[in-house]
RNA sequence: GGGCGGUUAGCUCAGCUGGUUAGAGCGUUGCGUUGACAUCGCAAAGGUCGUAGGUUCGAGUCCUAUACCGCCCA
C-alpha cells in the first residue's frame, strides 16, 4: 500500500484524474442512440449546458453552473440513468465583434477597412485562437461533460437550425420587416433588444420653454422636456382634452423654436395634467410614449438623428453635431432667442446600454421583429399545465408577468458577426426572398440582381435554439429522438427572460414539445459583502487562482453548499478556505480508515456482535441518505451538502474515529467488523460527496478499493469494487428496522456524558492529556455505560484503571468534583484538595438550570398542550422532566453531601 | 406604479410540509501536538429570529399591516 500524503494535495490530483475519467469514457451516456444495444426505453437525464461566450474567461458565475449541472449530472450517473450533458458556446455577437474590432484598433486597424469578408475571417481566426479557453477552464471545474458531443452557436448545424427557425416563422407570418420604435445603440451602431436595456434614476435637467403660437407668436404654451435636442423632431404638443388652461390652444399651430416649423396642437388623454407644464411635446421618432401617441394622431415621423446619434439634415442649422452638443447649443439659442422659461434640477430616468453603459437612443428604423404574442401564449400555457416546472415557483409568477407583456422581439443586429439574415432583396421587383437555401435569383420575378440583407441576427436567437440544435434539429437524429425534450435547464435566474423564456417558446414552436421538464435557477454570486462583483471595485474574486490555490473542490463545495435556490450568493475566500479544510478532514478520515485495514484481520470467525457506536454510526449513515435523497428530490442541493458536511466531520470523525480506535485495539473480530463499518460508512460518505467534490472523493475511493482489494474479498460492496466512483452505485438507505431510535438515544447519552466531562476538565483546566479517577453511578443506564466504558474513558481522558461503574452508591463521595448528566451522577478526582465552595456554585448553577426546565415542562404540561399535541409529542416532553427531575434531585442531594 | 427577495450570533449565512433548549462557518476567548488531521483537537462566550398585531395547545416557520435594504418589470 502507498503511503497517503498527510495533507490533500489537489493539485496532483485534479488533472490527471480529468483526464482518466475523460480517457475511460465516462462522460458519454451509458445509453446512446448511435451505437448497438442502445435501449430506446431507459429514460435519460440531459442537461444543455448554458453556452459561455466563446472569447469570454472564467468567472464565478461560470463556476456556480458548472459545479451545480455537474452535480446533477453526477448525481444522475451513479443512480443507473443514461446521462447526456452536452457542452458549447455562444459566438457572443457583440462581444466577440468588439473584443476583435479591439485588437483591430491595437493594431492600428479597423473592421470598416477589411471589409466585411476579412474582418469575419479575423473573427473566425480570433475564435480559433481564444475560443478554447473557456472549455479548458470549465474542464479544470471537473465537469463531465461529452466533450464529443461539443457546439458552437455558428457551427454548420446549428447554423442551418437557425435559418430554418427564421424560414419557419416567415412563413408563418410570425417574423416581419418595417419602421418600428427600437432601442439603438450609437457607439455599436446596432439595434438592440429592449432586454438589453437598463434604466438607470440620473440627475438631469427638466427644460421648461416657449411653444409660440404661429397666429400669434406673443402667445405661447409652456412645455418642459428632459431632452432638449429632441424639439428638432416635434411634430405636435399635446394637451390634455379636459385641461380648461390649454382648450383653447388644441387645433391651433405652434411654431417650433429655432426651426419655426409649424405643428398642431393635440389633445390626448396620456398627458398628465399634475406633471410639469401639463402640455407635452411629441417627438414620434425619438420616444417610445410619443410614438404611440404620433400613430394615433397620425402625427408626422421626423428622424433627427443619423446612425451615430449626431443631427441630421432635418436638424436644420444643427445638422452634423453630436446629440449633447446639440442640446446645449440648441438651449444657448433658444435662451438668446427668448424662448427659455427656466431649467430646474430633475432626476429621470435614463436608458443605458447594459454592454458598455452609453446612453441609448430610441429611435424608428427599419429592424426585423418577430411577433411574440402566439409564442408566448404557448410558453405561459407550458409552465401552467405543469409540462415545465420552474424552482424555486416564485420565478413563475416572474415568468408569466414577462410573458404576458410581452412585445416584439426585435431580432436584426447591425453585426458583422453572427448568423446572417436569410433574406434576399430584389433590385428589380423590390419583392424579398427567404429562403433556406442561399438563392441565385429571385423569387418572385426571377431576378439574379438579388442582394442579401447586410444584417445578423440576435445572438439570443440562436440561443433559443439550443436544447434542440445541439442535438440535431432540423434533422431527426437518433440524438434528438433520444435525448430530446432534456431534462433539467440550470441557470441564473438573470437570464430568465433572455434566454430560458425564448427557449421554451421556441421549443413549442419548432419541435412541438417544452425544452425541458424543470428549469432550476440559482442565483448571483457577490463578493464577501453582498456586493456585485466588478473590475473598478477591484472586488472580483477569479476563480482560477482560489483552485490554484484551494483546490477545485474547494472552490465547487463553496458554491453548491453556500446557495439556496435562486437566492444570491455572497463568497469569500475565507469561505473557502474552511471548505479546503473540510476536504483535508475528508482525505485524512480516509487515510486514517485506510490505515487501520492493516491492523484488522482478513476475515471473521463468527457473525459479528455490533457493538453501540457500530450500531449509532450505521443507523446516522442510513438517515443521512435518506435525508440527502430526499433534499436531492426537493433541488435543495446545498441543504444535502451541509448535511454530508455535518455528518462525516460531526460524527463520523469526531466520535465514531474515536471509538474505532479502541475497538481496533481489541483485535479479533471486534476489529475486523469495525473496520469493516469503517470502510462501509466512508465508502458511502465517498459517493454521497462525490457529486460535489468529485476530485477528491474519486481519488480517495481510488485508494480505498485498492487497499481494499488487496486485503480482502469480504471488504467489497454488495455489487462488487466499481471501476471509478463516479460510475459507482448511488447509495441507497437501508429500510429502518425498528432498532435505530434506541440505538441513537443511547449513544446519545454516551455523548452527552463525555461532553459533561470535558466540560467539566476544561472548566478546571486540566491537561488534555491528563487522565483522571473517576466514578460514575449509572442508575438505570448501568448496562450502557458498563458497555461503554472504553470509550467513555478514552473519549473523556478517565483513568481506566481508576475508573468504576455501579448501578447504586449508599456513601457517595463527598470529597470529589461531581456532576449529573440526563440522570446519570459523574465523580470526578481532579485535584487532591477539592474546592468546595467552587463545586457547590457550580452545581448550584446547574440544579437552577435543571430547575428552571422542570418549571417550564411542568408548565407545558399542565398547559391544553397535553390534551391537544399529538401523544407522542407529549410523551416526549413528559420523558425530558422526568430526566430533569432526576438530575435535580442527583444535584439537590450532592449538595446536600457537602 | 406593480411584483419578488432579504431582515436570525460580531461577520457571512442555513433552518424541509409550525412541534417547544434556534444551528453552521468565519471571527473572538481559554487550553492543547503521545501517529488520521494544527488545513487540527477540546471547550467557552455570543441571538427576546426587523417592528406591531393575528391564527394556533404551540410561530424563526402561517396570515395581516409596517419599516428598512436589494432586485425585477413598467
Amino acid at each position: 500500500m502507498t503511503e497517503l500524503p498527510k495533507t490533500y494535495d489537489f493539485s496532483a490530483i485534479e488533472q490527471e484524474m480529468y483526464e482518466w475519467w475523460e480517457k475511460k469514457g465516462y462522460f458519454k451516456p451509458t445509453n446512446d442512440p448511435n451505437q448497438p444495444g442502445f435501449d430506446p426505453s431507459k429514460k435519460p437525464y440531459v442537461i444543455s449546458i448554458p453556452p459561455p461566450n466563446v472569447t469570454g474567461g472564467l468567472h464565478l458565475g461560470h463556476a456556480m453552473f458548472v459545479a451545480m449541472e455537474d452535480l446533477m449530472i453526477r448525481y444522475h450517473r451513479m443512480k443507473g440513468y443514461p446521462t447526456l450533458w452536452v457542452p458549447g458556446s455562444d459566438h457572443a455577437g457583440i462581444a466577440t465583434q468588439l473584443q476583435v474590432e479591439k485588437m483591430l484598433v491595437d493594431q492600428g486597424r479597423s473592421r470598416e477597412e477589411l471589409g466585411r469578408e476579412a474582418f469575419e475571417k479575423e473573427v473566425w481566426a480570433w475564435k480559433e485562437e481564444y475560443g478554447s479557453k473557456i472549455t479548458r477552464q470549465i474542464r479544470r471545474l471537473g465537469a463531465s461533460c461529452d466533450w464529443d458531443r461539443e457546439r458552437f452557436t455558428l457551427d454548420e448545424g446549428l447554423s442551418e437550425a437557425v435559418r430554418e427557425a427564421f424560414v419557419r416563422l416567415y412563413e408563418k407570418g410570425l417574423i416581419y420587416r418595417g419602421p418600428r420604435m427600437i432601442n439603438w445603440s450609437p457607439g455599436l451602431k446596432t439595434a438592440v433588444s429592449d432586454l438589453e436595456v437598463e434604466y438607470v434614476e440620473e440627475p438631469g435637467f427638466l427644460y421648461y420653454f416657449k411653444y409660440r403660437l404661429a397666429e400669434n407668436p406673443d402667445e405661447f404654451i409652456p412645455v418642459a422636456t428632459t431632452r432638449p435636442e429632441t424639439i428638432l423632431g416635434d411634430t405636435a404638443v399635446a394637451v390634455h382634452p379636459e385641461d380648461e388652461r390649454y382648450q383653447k390652444f388644441i387645433g391651433k399651430m405652434v411654431l417650433v423654436p429655432i426651426l419655426n416649423r409649424e405643428i398642431p396642437v393635440i389633445a390626448d388623454e396620456y398627458v398628465d395634467r399634475e406633471f410639469g407644464t401639463a402640455a407635452l411635446k411629441i417627438t414620434p421618432a425619438h420616444d417610445p410614449n410619443d410614438y404611440e401617441i404620433g400613430k394615433r394622431h397620425d402625427l408626422e415621423f421626423i428622424n433627427i438623428m443619423d446612425l451615430n446619434a449626431h443631427i441630421n439634415q432635418h436638424g436644420g442649422p444643427y445638422a452634423g453635431m453630436e446629440r449633447f452638443a446639440c442640446r446645449e447649443k440648441l438651449w444657448a439659442d433658444m435662451k438668446e432667442a427668448g424662448l427659455v422659461i427656466k431649467e430646474q434640477p430633475y432626476t429621470h430616468t435614463v436608458p443605458r446600454s447594459q454592454r458598455g453603459g452609453e446612453i441609448i437612443e430610441p429611435m424608428v428604423s427599419t429592424q426585423w421583429f418577430i411577433t411574440m404574442k402566439p409564442l408566448a401564449a404557448a410558453g405561459l400555457e407550458a409552465v401552467r399545465d405543469g409540462r415545465i416546472t420552474i424552482v424555486p415557483d416564485r420565478f413563475s409568477k416572474v415568468y408569466n408577468n414577462w410573458l404576458d407583456n410581452i412585445q416584439d422581439w426585435c431580432i436584426s443586429r447591425q453585426l458583422w458577426w453572427g448568423h446572417r439574415i436569410p433574406v434576399w432583396y430584389c433590385q428589380d421587383c423590390d419583392q424579398v426572398t427567404v429562403a433556406r437555401e442561399d438563392p441565385t435569383e429571385c423569387s418572385h420575378c426571377g431576378s439574379k440582381n438579388i442582394k442579401q440583407d447586410p444584417d445578423v441576427l440576435d445572438t439570443w436567437f440562436s440561443s433559443g435554439l439550443w436544447p434542440f440544435s445541439t442535438l440535431g434539429w432540423p434533422e431527426n437524429t437518433p440524438d434528438l429522438n433520444y435525448f430530446y425534450p432534456t431534462t433539467m435547464m440550470e441557470t441564473g435566474y438573470d437570464i430568465l427572460f433572455f434566454w430560458v423564456a425564448r427557449m421554451i417558446m421556441f421549443g413549442l414552436e419548432f419541435t412541438g414539445q417544452a425544452p425541458f421538464e424543470t428549469v432550476y435557477l440559482h442565483g448571483l454570486i457577490r463578493d464577501g459583502d453582498g456586493q456585485k462583483m466588478s473590475k473598478t471595485k477591484g472586488n472580483v474574486i477569479d476563480p482560477l487562482v482560489v483552485m490554484e490555490e484551494m483546490g477545485t473542490d474547494a472552490l465547487r463545495f463553496t458554491v453548491l453548499v453556500g446557495s439556496t435556490p435562486g437566492n444570491d450568493m455572497n463568497i469569500s475566500v475565507k469561505k473557502v478556505e474552511s471548505n479546503r479544510n473540510f476536504a483535508n478532514k475528508v482525505w485524512n478520515a480516509g487515510r486514517f480508515v485506510i490505515g487501520t485495514l492493516e491492523r484488522a484481520p482478513h476475515a471473521p470467525k463468527a457473525e459479528p456482535q455490533w457493538t453501540l457506536a457500530d450500531s449509532w454510526i450505521w443507523a446516522r449513515m442510513n438517515q443521512l441518505i435518506r435525508d440527502v435523497e430526499r433534499l436531492f428530490t426537493n433541488h435543495q442541493y446545498g441543504e444535502a451538502g451541509r448535511y454530508i458536511y455535518e455528518f462525516l466531520w460531526g460524527e463520523f470523525a469526531a466520535w465514531y474515529l474515536e471509538i474505532a480506535k479502541n475497538q481496533l485495539a481489541e483485535g479479533g473480530d471486534r476489529a475486523y467488523y469495525t473496520a469493516s463499518t469503517l470502510v462501509k460508512v466512508l465508502d458511502t460518505c465517498l459517493r454521497l460527496l462525490h457529486p460535489f467534490t468529485p476530485f477528491i472523493t474519486e481519488s480517495l475511493w481510488g485508494h480505498l478499493k485498492q487497499t481494499c482489494q488487496e486485503k480482502s474479498d469480504l471488504l467489497a460492496p454488495k455489487e462488487g469494487w466499481a471501476d471509478a466512483l463516479m460510475i459507482a452505485a448511488w447509495p441507497e438507505a437501508q429500510e429502518l428496522e425498528g432498532w435505530e431510535d434506541e440505538k441513537v438515544k443511547d449513544f446519545t447519552l454516551v455523548q452527552d456524558v463525555v461532553r459533561g466531562i470535558r466540560n467539566v476538565r476544561t472548566e478546571k483546566k486540566l491537561k488534555p492529556g491528563k487522565r483522571i479517577p473517576a466514578i460514575i453511578i449509572a442508575g438505570e443506564n448501568l448496562s450502557i455505560i458498563q458497555d461503554q466504558q472504553t470509550s467513555i474513558a478514552a473519549l473523556a481522558g478517565l483513568d481506566s484503571d481508576n475508573f468504576t461503574i455501579v448501578e447504586n452508591m449508599d456513601n457517595k463521595p463527598a470529597d470529589l468534583t461531581s456532576l449529573v448528566v440526563s440522570g446519570v451522577e459523574v465523580y470526578l478526582s481532579l485535584a487532591d484538595v477539592v474546592d468546595q465552595e467552587a463545586e457547590k456554585a457550580r452545581l448550584e448553577k446547574e440544579l437552577s438550570e435543571a430547575q428552571s426546565h422542570i418549571q417550564r415542562l411542568t408548565g407545558l404540561l399542565n398547559s391544553p398542550f397535553a390534551q391537544k399535541a399529538p401523544a407522542a409529542l407529549v410523551e416526549k416532553e413528559r420523558e425530558k422532566l422526568a430526566v430533569y427531575e432526576e438530575t435535580a434531585a442527583k444535584l439537590t442531594e450532592q449538595l446536600n453531601n457537602m
